[in-house]
DNA sequence: ATAAGTTAATTTGTCATACAAATATAAAAT
DNA sequence: ATTTTATATTTGTATGACAAATTAACTTAT
């Protein structure tokens, strides 16, 4: 005689508590940098024992939706989420979806192409100086030869995310930064020769330059060649694999 | 005299913990539906206590990484993740990124937009009778005028999906899932009215049928007349709420 | 009086233990 | 043979205690 009445809740108590805090952040109730209370102010509000509290904050922690620090003014507080903020979480997110899924290389430059060409148009159309200069010295950073690959890999993303956020299109700079680090781990295999580091940094000037000159279809036009080529470099590498 | 050699473990063990499982999952060694430790077992491989391995667990089902089952055949089970599956978690980042960061409006929909015509010329190309029998299942639930505004707000978001999925792109599905989100808290302001869902309802049909000629000019054309069409209702709403 | 050091208070981090709830398996009763 | 019952396993929750970090107040020495 199975005459339960209602939606049961069904879930744990700290996953509810969490959706609970999460809420309350989306809606606005707590903003950014607002302090929690405590743990144990928690547990007696809703009425449920520390550790389950715990849980949930630590779920809220793994979404970067907030920080704990100790001691007196310690606390949980709320986190403020920019681009920065956020890139670490959507990139471990990224990663796994494409693993998981098979993602071939084909189906993400492509739409990668199709995407970062926009970013480029409005760079063209809304570079400033300062966006100019932050690009230059990102540039200069990168022709330095003494950089590891590690390096050299981070210098390429930040190239590519600076100039995503020269589109000044916050949404569209979000989105980047998740397909700039889907195609890394390509990037990271090419990065260990110096002369494909040559080929990269050139093209990067290029690109540099045509912004700067607001020269969309040329821009466009050697971020394909870029693009291309890293896919090239690619099949080349998965071919030696196979030998 | 602080002389701390080596880069001493800062961040809390759960936290360490759960990075080590996210590394093992993330390089494979975890591989999806595969069961992990016990709990208590965890707790003496890490040497650790339960409370401390369930809160790294937690953390890892907040990122939907893993699922846990109580009972015998019970534990943590690695997540196959799928576009579904991490579209709800990317979507509270995307929202919170919205508020927190005064993404305009403008942002987003010249975004998505943009995004969404690749999508749309993809699909013409690429769609299948499978394609276009969702696509056509989705349009009849859509006019049916008994459903409710939040049903409504639904079956729009999961026409567009759909959409996407036709492009047969799934780099290119998994971001479109999260632009078609940061677009609905606009969208659900005018589901509410009967005479605005008849206009989406119709323009998506006529969407579809431009997918199923494979007309992408016009496909393209309608979606530019739909986004504009939300940006204008949005704008009057603002001004209805601003007196 | 000022500076340094010390103590105390607060809050998160961790541990140990116990029990509740769910669930599959095997045994027992009908 | 089918249903019921018992039982073992595993996560979920509660309680209590202590450790570690950090700030604020206080004390002491110069």
């Amino acid at each position: 005689m199975n005459l339960e009445i209602g939606p049961i809740n069904k879930s744990s108590l700290s996953k509810q508590v969490a959706d609970q805090l999460q809420e309350a952040i989306l809606e606005g109730t707590l903003k950014a940098d607002d302090r929690l209370p405590t743990e144990e102010e928690l547990a007696q509000r809703f009425q449920v024992s520390r550790p389950t509290i715990r849980e949930a904050l630590k779920r809220l922690a793994a979404k970067n939706l907030i920080r704990s620090r100790r001691g007196p003014t310690g606390g949980s507080f709320v986190n403020h989420l920019g681009t920065n903020e956020l890139s670490d979480h959507l990139t471990t997110a990224t990663t796994l979806f494409v693993s998981m899924n098979d993602v071939s290389l084909d189906e993400i430059s492509s739409t990668r192409l199709e995407m970062e060409s926009y970013c480029f148009r409005l760079a063209c159309q809304h570079r400033t100086e300062e966006d100019l200069k932050r690009l230059e010295q990102h540039l200069i950073y990168q022709k330095n030869k003494n950089i590891s690959p590690e390096e050299f890999c981070a210098a390429d993303v930040r190239f590519h995310r600076a100039i995503a956020d020269s589109s000044h299109n916050k949404m569209l700079s979000f989105i980047m930064y998740t397909l700039i680090e889907a195609l890394q781990p390509v990037s990271n295999m090419i990065a260990y020769r110096f002369r494909e580091r040559e080929i990269i940094t050139s093209q990067h000037e290029r690109i540099f330059n045509a912004i700067s000159n607001q020269d969309r279809k040329l821009a466009c036009a050697i971020l394909e060649e870029q693009i291309n080529y890293l896919q090239q470099l690619h099949e080349e590498a998965q071919e030696n694999h196979q030998q």
